[in-house]
DNA sequence: TTGTACGCGTTATCAA
DNA sequence: TTGATAACGCGTACAA
């Protein structure tokens, strides 16, 4: 197998514990023994195992990332940040993904605390609540990203989906659409209910009444279903603009449109939330709001840092940002 | 710290041997045993630490994956393949990105060494062939994806380049051009030159002449800059249809030609290589080659468990699929 | 059926 | 300045 302090020693004719002192260049062992030991070492090849180091300083400089699919560029971005902070920090990191099941999320959660990770970092938790019978016993940090469960007794990250919300629909009203519609799901509850209320707020903040038939869940199997299903209800209402939950849903939005021949901006303002990558390429170029994901990350494993560091954190809500691109114009003045 | 064997031998008045036994369904340890200690140990939250286990087993049951990016939508469904087999065999899978760097590529091949991963996996290495000299003094079995140097003494699994390229000029061929050219990258000589020589062996099998003025090889900082710098040549060369190194480099000729008037396909036919999430947003969407990416890490990773099971395995070529699209079309008849 | 002793590779404590 | 020994948590050969 590997080489061990041991054969080191053995190969330089002293104890593995002159060894492992003069590996680390402790001053208490001399120059010239350090030296022979350290050219020693690179020379056999040796390469301490954390492993052992591990289990003896308990930790593993090691932290454990929960994602829904690897699969989704949404999450990936929130990865890279999070690498990006942890391997500054020496820390690596395990990915593990749980594809939206709460069974399997808790498997991967109880796996990772199997490999003793020193902390573990859960983006879209479903179930981040049962968690804390399960990991109060041990002390490791967990921190949520974008959960999607009440309860804000844990730590966690999170874009500001009102905030964002907020911005787009102001968007549409500096515009000059008054007619604003909102096109929600139902399966995501808590991040759903508070685009609405971004969307209500920008509304009445400006003295526009709600119209609760402006503001529809349609059920289905797919975002993009969504956005197919609604339009007509929203010509019909007299809409001239569309705030959608997120941008698949819109992009299924803009597809129901070039089918039925609606022009968009020209007819029809839509606008969606999460800025994937797909917004760009699509005809017209969508406008969106972009949450900051490479900095919930980065935030997400600061803060682990720091909760790894024995300090206090708080719970964080990052501002999104308006991205305009090619579907909002003006209302047609007819 | 976490519970260990030693607190529930306490805990239940036995020697932690026995708890280790009644843990494992062991049928030497007496049934009213084994339920009492499973019990308490259920109760005290028990979870084994995998860093003991693998010190005493020599064996992790992780492997270590490098990448060059996580943000590269390529090499995520390489992960993903990767993972779903990993994930089936009990493997957990280490990520680390390498950021196309040779230096940052070694370190964190050491890293992976460090933490005794059972394997590691690479993808697009760059500096592959000098893992073994690092790496043959233990026995590490390093299987490589894509891998850009030369040297086969690696195992390795990768798309078939040169089949790929082939396939996308028949079909050019098939839809009746004969002027057909290559646009292709200085920066990747290896799948470069597998691709040209599909493309050659594609010409060359229907009878048509090699034109070395229908070759090129622009120096350009990206890709997308490529694309975009040889337009008028092409074109000056009567050329019908244009075969890219990669869908960067074809998205940037589809710019160029915008900008130019050309109409694709009318004019001009495009086909690219890769199939990037890209290719099927761009207007028009962009004809390529699909590598069948999970099926790369899948196999990868299957290679990976048979080399941990001491089986012998042999290097895998994958084959291309065309995915037609809307930027090829006959030539016109002018 | 259960317990004792040892070792995996490393570091820390104490003694020489 | 160096070395012997114990410990981290677990599994296993051997003894009881």
């Amino acid at each position: 197998m590997s080489v061990t302090i041991k054969d080191i020693a053995k190969a330089a004719g002293v104890s593995h514990t002159t060894v492992s002192r003069a590996l680390k260049g402790n001053p208490v062992i001399s120059a010239q023994t350090t030296e022979r030991i350290q050219e020693l070492a690179q020379q056999m090849g040796y390469i301490p195992s954390a492993v052992a180091q591990s289990l003896l300083s308990r930790q593993t400089w090691t932290i454990g990332m929960v994602v829904t699919t690897i699969a989704d560029p949404f999450v990936v971005q929130v990865v890279e940040g999070v690498e990006k902070v942890a391997q500054a920090a020496n820390y690596s990191v395990f990915l593990a993904t749980s594809h939206n099941n709460s069974d399997q999320e808790m498997a991967v959660v109880e796996t990772l605390h199997r490999r003793r990770v020193d902390a573990i970092i859960v983006t879209s938790s479903r179930v981040g609540s049962l968690y804390s019978s399960q990991l109060d016993q041990i002390q490791v940090p967990i921190v949520l990203i974008n959960n999607q469960e009440e309860g804000e007794y844990l730590r966690s990250v999170a874009a500001d989906d009102r905030q964002g919300a907020q911005l787009a629909v102001e968007y549409l009203i500096s515009l000059g659409h008054r007619r604003i519609g909102y096109l929600g799901v139902t399966d995501r509850p808590k991040s759903n209910r508070r685009r609405l209320a971004g969307y209500q707020t920008a509304l009445t903040d400006t003295g526009i009444a709600l119209d609760p038939s402006l503001m529809v869940h349609p059920p289905a199997k797919t975002d993009f279903e969504r956005g197919q299903a609604e339009l007509e209800k929203f010509l019909a209402a007299q809409t001239t603009a569309i705030f959608c939950y997120n941008d698949a849903v819109a992009v299924g939005l803009l597809v129901a449109c070039r089918q039925r021949g609606i022009a968009v901006p020209g007819q029809l303002s839509v606008v969606g939330f999460d800025d994937i990558e797909m917004a760009q390429y699509v005809t017209p170029a969508l406008t969106t709001i972009a949450q900051p994901l490479l900095t919930l990350g980065q935030q997400a494993m600061e803060m682990t840092l720091r909760l790894l560091d024995g300090q206090d954190v708080q719970n964080q809500s990052l501002a999104c940002e308006l991205v305009a691109r090619e579907t909002t114009g003006k209302p047609s003045s007819n």
